[in-house]
DNA sequence: CACCCTCACTTCAGTAGTGAAGTGAGGTCG
DNA sequence: CGACCTCACTTCACTACTGAAGTGAGGGTG
């Protein structure tokens, strides 16, 4: 009945998104030595410095335990400091380092660059519907 | 200058592509006992009986130390068999099995049912042309 | 005031991937 | 005919997730 390709849209999304982290990956290491996992959760920090490790994972859209260790290695790499919660006891505050602003600020360049191939190789149009469609299946839950 | 949701659908997409690939997961491993990277290896297997873990790993997308590991799982839970192949001596030729052929029967009616979902979240040309946005970028390299 | 319960966070075992280095039977070549 | 090279595959150390179970200081309750 449907066509094999359109029976797949699952799998082609799983090998475009693999596709495009393992090249940005390799980009990202390569200009400020942070993988793109934890280039997403700089950009968080930066955005809403002060938040917790919880608001974190429902940003990333990750597990508590997820974040953890990603906060471990950053914090282990010197990008970001956690601190105790002033108010509750048990949250952890994040806020970057100079070290962190400055990681995401080498990795910036190739965020653009690597932004606008997509650009050039979906179109504008095509770039902001496919945009637009992720955005739906990015926050559709079960 | 772009927006700041312009600039990100790369994260976009990982988040996508992440929320699609746990949600799959869950419903996959309930009614078939696989995760939905084994399932790509057993349909890959189906479609071309015979290849070899190499041919899979290009056919997947992976490095063939990723398909060591999967192959290596599947043919512990019993769903493929691998056999010397018969001419290129360090080759392994991977085959399903019954049970294979089974996991593969029972997890149908969820991938169809996750395609239909997914094909209503988008609406019908929305589907197709996140598809083919998607392919470019899965073909695509560097 | 002692009990318990809450809930951020952690830990554990497992899956899924990379990249780099290693392995070894078989064909090639001087 | 022995040395070398090839190249599927494997192994290792690492990042990055999940889901389930555990931890423990603090606040509510009797």
């Amino acid at each position: 009945m449907s066509e094999p390709s359109d029976q797949r849209l699952f799998f082609l999304l799983q090998r475009a998104a693999h596709q495009l982290r393992t090249a940005a990956d390799r980009r990202c290491l390569a200009a400020s030595g942070v993988t793109t996992a934890q280039l997403g959760a700089l950009y968080a920090v930066r955005d809403r410095p002060g938040l917790t490790q919880g608001e974190l994972a429902r940003t990333l859209g990750l597990r508590e335990s997820a974040v953890t260790g990603l906060v471990r290695r950053l914090v282990q790499a010197g990008l970001l400091v956690r601190s105790p919660h002033p108010r509750e006891h048990r949250a952890m505050v994040l806020e970057l380092t100079d070290a962190g602003g400055a990681a995401l600020d080498a990795a910036q360049p190739e965020v653009d660059h690597f932004n606008t191939e997509l650009r050039d190789l979906l179109g504008d149009d095509g770039f902001l519907r496919t945009a637009e469609a992720l955005r739906r299946l990015a926050i559709w839950e079960s």
